[in-house]
RNA sequence: GCGCGCGUAGCUCAGUUGGAUAGAGCGUCUGCCUCCGGAGCAGAAGGUCGUGGGUUCGAGUCCCGCCGCGCGCACCA
């Protein structure tokens, strides 16, 4: 049993004895401060009003009635308003080092999942042009969401939508015939709203139809940007369980049936040769139209179909991971999907909204691509700083700020670099039994004495490394990769620190090999760590 | 105008879902370091958490108003 379990299981006894109401929670806090202990808890607070007795009353109480000992405790004192301060036993805390080890890859994963489906929808760009920053950041957030949700007890697939359906693919085409024609000497215009960057000569280029064949020349072009936008991914390491097709909804007649569906619901009216979707009634600010007065649907009644497929193929849990700017579609499908009564929860599916990338080269705003002409692309990115860089800046931030992807930062190879910093210290922690083993010193550590571990760089590193589990759950709960990063920085920093501070190799052999077992725990939690935000973890920088 | 989001140190941002004296990096200033990798370390200065109310033992965190910024407001996607 960890330290912090034995203290909650001993606060819970007392509770109880107590007459603490049913249901009572016991929550044990990390003190910012470190001298007010190692655990702290509210509970003497949280029990004033149901027993009607002042907290450090109540908290004196405990005091007397905890049977320290047993749960590893050297101290507790109360403070403050009712705090109840725990100080462990330095061997106590040092113990948690050989769990880590024990548990490996393991470690800090949890079930809470309880294997069941939940479908992560991520980047979902149409296929008209090269990923654009705005899908790096998507990609780097979807794939650390998957990946943390897989770690902490879910059975996840990761699936991206192609929008290969409606105006914007027939823009493509006639973009990509506008340049063919050019390319032949013939006269021809880009159609408002086409695309002009320097792909879609190239696509036209490798064109070996006919240019009034336009079916054929659109999939020519939705094919060739496919293959680009996969090579992309695979660029930035992301894999897709998924690719689901928006024309496969129009072919198998599903947005049919979702608007005989919807119509049937009732909540929906003709008006000026349109067919309207009532999701005023769903917390909208004005009712949308289904289907236009031209017969063909607007956007969201596919996006509707799609999400009652995801639903029917068994996902009870779904994740859309979008651009701001995509912010109004949330609640129309939702409006949707609850139009349908089918049994479908009202905050399905959940959005994971980001804001808006700005890329900085020199303190000057980058706007334009070679390729893309218009935008940065997250090749361009990838290509310029490498893939852990790109997806760790994109994962320091919440996905509530703007992002300034500030690309001199990313690709200085210094400590002001928090991903260079980071590795550093997992490459840190590796080369201490790199150079272990070149100067022949056995590095087994089997029945080392952990309580050596009692320095306080030593405490404090394997407080942060106890925590952990703790960081992943709430990371994966919040689905917030950004606290994951937070953590991984600062216990870096903890780790950088103690290794400056003493070293290792050269000690005493039992202090060596408790101290080799601290170093093997932190290069595992930060392995971890970079692991469950899909960044690697080199031995050697 | 309406909706969503955001205002925290000079700059870039964290802030453990409401806890104790609000933190980190960069920058600035003062020192240190023959080292398992100097891609280093110790310390200092720097704050009315945009603003005014409210909720309660307690608010950067929750609620309301105001100010500022971003995004969205199509029978586009």
């Amino acid at each position: 049993m960890k330290p912090a379990d034995a203290i909650r299981a001993e606060l819970g006894r007392i509770a109880r004895e107590l007459g603490a109401p049913e249901g009572t929670d016991v929550i044990l806090e990390r003190p910012r401060d470190v001298a007010h202990g190692d655990w702290a808890t509210n509970v003497a607070m949280i029990l004033a009003r149901p027993l009607r007795q002042k907290p450090r009353d109540i908290a004196e109480r405990i005091r007397a009635q905890f049977r320290a000992e047993d749960a590893g405790v050297a101290a507790i004192e109360v403070a403050g308003p009712g705090f109840l301060n725990f100080r462990l036993r330095p061997e106590v805390i040092a113990s948690v080092a050989g769990e880590i080890i024990a548990a490996g890859d393991g470690y800090g994963r949890n079930d809470s999942g309880r294997g069941e489906k939940v479908n992560v929808e991520f980047v979902s760009a149409n296929p008209t042009g090269p990923l654009h920053v705005g899908h790096g950041r998507q990609a780097a957030l979807g794939d650390a969401i998957a990946t943390l949700l897989e770690h902490t007890g879910w059975d996840v697939s990761r699936e991206y939508y192609y929008n290969d359906a409606g105006a914007q693919i027939e823009n493509l085409a006639a973009s990509v015939r506008a340049r063919l024609l050019e390319s032949k000497g013939q006269a021809a215009q880009i159609p408002e709203g086409g695309y002009h960057g320097e792909y879609i000569r190239e696509i036209a280029a490798s064109y070996s139809g006919e240019a009034d064949d336009v079916e054929s020349l659109r999939s020519h072009a939705v094919t060739e940007l496919r293959r680009e936008q996969d090579l992309d991914l695979a660029a930035f390491g992301v894999e897709f369980d998924t690719y689901y097709l928006e024309s496969s909804l129009y072919d198998s007649g599903k947005v049919d049936k979702t608007v005989e569906a919807l119509t049937r619901s009732g909540k929906t009216y003709e008006h000026e040769g349109a067919l309207w979707l009532r999701t005023t009634d769903y917390g909208d600010d004005k009712d949308r139209v289904m289907r236009k007065s031209d017969g063909t649907y607007t956007y969201f009644v596919p996006d509707v179909a799609y999400h009652v497929t995801k639903w029917e193929r068994g996902f009870k849990r779904a994740i859309d991971v979008q651009g701001a700017d995509h912010h109004s579609t949330a609640t129309r499908v939702r409006a949707g999907l609850q139009a349908l009564a089918i049994g479908i929860p009202e905050g399905y599916p959940e959005y994971v909204l980001h804001q808006l990338v700005t890329v900085t080269r020199g303190g000057e705003e980058v706007k334009i691509s070679k390729r893309a002409g218009s935008y940065v692309t997250v090749r361009d990115l990838i290509d310029e700083v490498g893939r852990d860089a790109v997806r760790f800046f994109f994962l320091m931030r919440k996905g509530d700020s703007p992002l300034i992807f500030d690309v001199d930062l990313a690709r200085s190879q210094s400590e002001e670099n928090p991903v260079y910093y980071i590795q550093m210290a997992h490459a840190r922690m590796c080369g201490i039994f790199r150079v272990g083993a070149e100067q022949g010193i056995s590095t087994d550590v089997s029945g080392a004495d952990l309580s050596l571990l009692a320095e306080p760089e030593e405490q404090q590193l394997i407080k942060a490394l106890e925590d952990y589990p703790a960081e992943v759950a709430a990371s994966a709960a919040a689905l917030e990769p950004q606290r994951l990063a937070s953590y991984l920085l600062e216990t870096a920093r903890l780790a950088h620190l103690w290794y400056h501070k003493h070293h290792v190799l050269g000690q005493e052999p039992p202090l060596m090999r408790a101290r080799l077992v601290l170093a093997r725990a932190a290069r595992v939690v930060i392995a971890n760590g970079l692991s469950a935000l899909g960044i690697t973890a080199p031995e050697r920088m």
